[in-house]
DNA sequence: CGACTGACAGATATTGAAATCTGTCAGCTG
DNA sequence: CAGCTGACAGATTTCAATATCTGTCAGTCG
């Protein structure tokens, strides 16, 4: 009876018995053992075990989300904060991947595995890229009629470079060139000047 | 003893049998049932199940191949036309998936369980699309310093579009506005004009 | 009285024995 | 004798019995 049983204290051990044993062994079991309580206690701070294990993923990305929080005051153009957003992200993945192999596949379950919480990471990483374009557009760097759509564009135009599934890729030696292509092109479609008598372009 | 057994007649029947039970359940014992002989005498034509099964499937990517073959006979320009491909890929993909899901699937599974098959796949993909960029570059449509690479690229920023590991997103209302976002970002990057004063872009 | 326990029912996962499949090859057959 | 068969060994898959887990709740304890 050393302290009262708190959310966050279930949380943080849900969170190393997921490291310790993988999502498809951790159990409420494994996670009461660990706090020296029954699991019947377990679930009178979360209802059900997905309920649990959804808590233990938001935690996680929100701290991703604020790391990957892009930073303006650099003296960058807007393409280079960008590319360089862009790229910290593509690292930390690749990294991620190739240095915990079995935490970065953990946690691609744990996000699958929930109705609501790919929205709301992809709501924050496109709202990234969103305030990125928008200062480009402010500084004529950039054209776009429509910041929200043009940001989920390069989001979705580079998705091979952080979509888990093309995880197995980023080991390609070639891939650093291939992100830098991709980007490339992403880059100059922003930069793109539209010319107002092709007005018939959808 | 009506003909002989020729190795046309086991792909036929192999691909018969795929589509009836499915790559989990379809084995080379159903194959010679189907053809009324047995299964030694599969194995005098193809050396392993694996072999027969990546036969098959790249008689059938070869008749995607022709079938996606870009036209340039249309009068369109090579952003319309490249337009039009890209489109075109992506209602294939898109159909077959939502009017035939457990075919999609099966073909799927075969392109996968190969070491040589996607990079097959790959290769005359990117080929098409090179050909198309490659008739831009001529009418000085799109600028670049190398087709193949360019080409890679498009293919990667589409990816969204024809990776089956996306299919499952190819039933949101809204995809063909993301398709269209993320093309005609694509078709201005390939447009865009380097100004050769900023010679330090990578 | 409010937090926790532990026994319970139904659902899910594990296990190992039995069945099936892959790939080989000696022998049959036309 | 060229092409096919069918029995075989080892590998893989299936299936049903068994064990474990999830979520509930009446009861315990401070």
């Amino acid at each position: 009876m050393a302290e009262a049983l708190t959310g966050e204290a279930i949380l943080a051990a849900t969170e190393e018995v997921l490291r310790r044993y993988g999502p498809a062994k951790a159990t409420v079991v494994d996670v009461a053992k660990a706090l020296g309580v029954s699991h019947g206690s377990v679930y009178r701070h979360f209802a059900t075990k997905a309920a649990l294990r959804e808590a233990v993923t938001r935690r996680w990305l929100d701290a991703v989300h604020v790391e990957m929080a892009p930073k303006f005051d650099q003296g960058l153009t807007a393409a280079e904060t960008l590319r360089a957003w862009l790229q910290a992200l593509f690292d930390k993945k690749r990294h991620g991947h190739s240095e915990d192999p079995e935490l970065f596949a953990t946690f691609q379950v744990l996000v699958k595995e929930s109705n609501v919480i790919p929205d709301y990471h992809l709501e924050h990483m496109v709202g990234h890229v969103a305030r990125i374009i928008s200062a480009g557009v402010e500084t004529h760097e950039f054209v776009t009629d429509d910041v929200q759509k043009t940001a989920q564009a390069v989001w979705d135009a580079t998705e091979k470079f952080h979509h888990p599934a093309h995880a197995q890729e980023w080991g390609n030696p070639h891939i650093q060139d291939a992100f830098d292509a991709v980007v490339s092109l992403v880059v100059d479609g922003l930069r793109y000047n539209r010319i107002p008598s092709a007005a018939g372009d959808a």
